[in-house]
DNA sequence: GCAATCTACCTTGATATCGAGATAATCGAG
DNA sequence: CTCGATTATCTCGATATCAAGGTAGATTGC
């Protein structure tokens, strides 16, 4: 039994996210978003209005995904771009009340189905699966870049 | 400190995901493959020829995707469709000389890169994180289905 | 033996994503 | 103040994916 080899611990890895990616789909597909749209709406919830740049940054989407995000969320009245009065550059994305309605209905929906999801996993041990996936996650992360 | 929710969980995992996937793409796209193609002829090293739905079945894809892949690999000669003298319906799908060079050759870099990604996590945090994400992936999969 | 059903694969149409390049506003050096 | 560099966003073309539907071979029930 020798250890485990890194493209085991990759492999692992990458089931088990899409597995769990599958019941976060699957937990907030019926109100007509997918996850990139729902992590958008989720953090301009979460930390208010923001530019169209810096969302997309914090969800991990180039600058063409993060305008077509934003382009369908706006033609579906769930959120609003402004412009910025210090910055003309930039264009501050809001919720509307829909879609603060919505996203507040989705969040709900979807802590609760992801609190089953990981349900499996007892108090310590998400602790240190977070700790381990962390880890090796910032890790991966200065690699990619350097 | 409460414990982890659920939607942290998530979270940490699809970031520490992305970023090793992020490693594991740098790894391969020099070959002028992506990460689905890798799969495949991966799949062909170490199993040997199979036919097309399985292989689709084995690396996540659907079966629209899966022809896509076998047809782009075909298109650079890297596999080659035969048919199954046994069911007509099936076409078995094998290594080209030149895609068994190329699939060895970046198998070797991947399992490479894989290893330094990983490597900071030690022998016994490995088992671990292998343990505890076996454990959320079977659970979320069974969760998925039904 | 043959009709109904199933299975394997492919095709098509709709989306989502990315990368590269275009445009426009801002900043900074001189 | 002005020119070049930087920044924010958008546009466009290419690629990858999926779901649904189509075709042909295989299987089952009668």
């Amino acid at each position: 039994m020798g250890q485990e080899s890194g493209t085991h611990v990759w492999l692992v890895l990458w089931k088990a996210s899409r597995a769990v990616e599958r019941n976060a789909l699957a937990s907030i597909s019926g109100l007509g978003i997918g996850l990139s749209d729902f992590a958008v709406l989720e953090l301009l919830l979460h930390k208010g209005p923001q530019s169209v740049n810096w969302i997309g940054r914090k969800v991990l989407l180039s600058s063409g995904s993060i305008t077509a995000a934003i382009d369908r969320l706006e033609a579906r009245k769930l959120v609003k771009r402004t412009t910025d009065a210090e910055d003309l550059r930039s264009r501050i994305v809001k919720l509307t009340g829909s879609g603060r309605k919505l996203i507040e209905r989705a969040f709900a929906k979807h802590a609760a189905d992801m609190e089953e999801t990981i349900a499996v996993l007892r108090p310590r041990e998400r602790e240190d699966l977070v700790r381990l996936l962390k880890k090796v996650g910032l890790w991966a992360e200065s690699r990619a870049e350097g």
